[in-house]
DNA sequence: ATGTATCGCTACATTTGATGTAGTAATACA
DNA sequence: TGTATTACTACATCAAATGTAGCGATACAT
């Protein structure tokens, strides 16, 4: 897979990622075109969608979720954990290995300012953290078959998720420096950490 | 408020929501039209967006979660009553009362099923939620501004938030009677009340 | 009641995101 | 060296969404 013909694909690409990010940055997301970006980037518009589903895709390029991490953290789960542990070792092992580099660059709050300001970036962003909420919930009832059920693990999940993701969203838009921003996700995760989990419908 | 005029504009609005939801029902979201939406309700195309901002907001009308109950039951708070018992109250609220009409009569159902298999309608979704989200999270630093900073209510907003929409979509999808969707709803919530909240980051 | 202002609606034009199609030139490969 | 693949292009097209100007019904003040 590393060819030329490779290799220029992955040039293409990564001057769309740069010359839209440039753009976005200079003038917010929505006051540019797609064709402005193609054009920046000296490609056709068309080959913009070659490289990316929709418009807001490009700011996330180079930014996944290491959803797999959290998948094998789970997997890798031991006898004496309940599901309240294993979810929050899931999220430090995702915490600990996402953004990185953005973090440190900026990028990370580049995207937390545009997505405050442009809805359809915030819709984007928010279906991928709830992808990535799909994928555990899902392998967090193949880890507890028989002790969780499928609105027990959404909800621990969800829990989880809604917990961090908001967290780190507020520490974003303060300002807060990465290594502040780490702490908040840590914090907010902990927070589920400690949940009681009942199988059956709490009778009131 | 309630002259002629205003009489006209709410009828044909409400052609248009009983066009799109017919529509939908019969072909699924992305196989209509906007344009399929007006003919049927027979009204120019332009006229369905001047009472709905996009086409997705057709299926939500009606639909407004209660977010003004929650925040009242945040305003009304005890002085006993903790954040997270504070927060708990203020979901109960909410999903007392909401979507009463809805979850009996399907449409609910209609919409998650709907939102399952279209992203526009999943992003539109998950934006209310998080707009609910933050407007509790604002009135619960209100409530309790020496004790919460902005990191710890977002965490314990987005939990609740995050883990009582994760298990009733959970519900809904698994085709669940409103009863037990309600039910759903409130376990999620129990998980999230006993949440323990510290101001600090927690040292590792 | 009559004149005036408001407002919901329409027709038309336009922008923008996104997809389909066919062709070209460079790369890969036998 | 010949063939297949494929990234890219130009062009056409569709659908969502917005701007604008005008029409006619409703509302309202004198």
């Amino acid at each position: 897979m590393t060819g030329l013909r490779e290799l220029k694909k992955q040039r293409t690409r990564q001057a769309l990622v740069e010359a839209a990010i440039g753009l976005f940055e200079e003038r917010g997301y929505e006051q540019v075109t797609v064709a402005e970006i193609a054009e920046a980037a000296e490609v056709s518009t068309r080959t913009f969608f070659l490289h990316f589903q929709a418009k807001e895709d490009v700011l996330f390029a180079n930014a996944d979720v290491r959803v797999d991490l959290g998948l094998r953290a789970v997997a890798e789960r031991t006898d004496g954990e309940g599901p309240a542990d294993v979810v929050a070792r899931a999220m430090a092992e995702m915490i600990g290995n996402t953004w990185e580099s953005d973090l440190s660059s900026g990028l990370a709050r580049l995207r937390a300012l545009l997505a405050a300001t442009a809805p359809a970036l915030q819709a984007r962003l928010l279906q991928r953290y709830v992808a990535a909420q799909h994928e555990l919930t899902l392998a967090l009832r193949q880890a507890y078959p028989d002790e969780l059920d499928p609105i027990g693990a959404a909800a621990l999940v969800g829990a989880a998720v809604g917990a961090v993701s908001a967290a780190t969203l507020a520490a974003l838009e303060r300002g807060d420096p990465p290594a502040e921003v780490r702490a908040a996700m840590r914090r907010a995760m902990d927070l589920v950490a400690g949940a009681q989990l009942g199988r059956e419908p709490v009778t009131r």
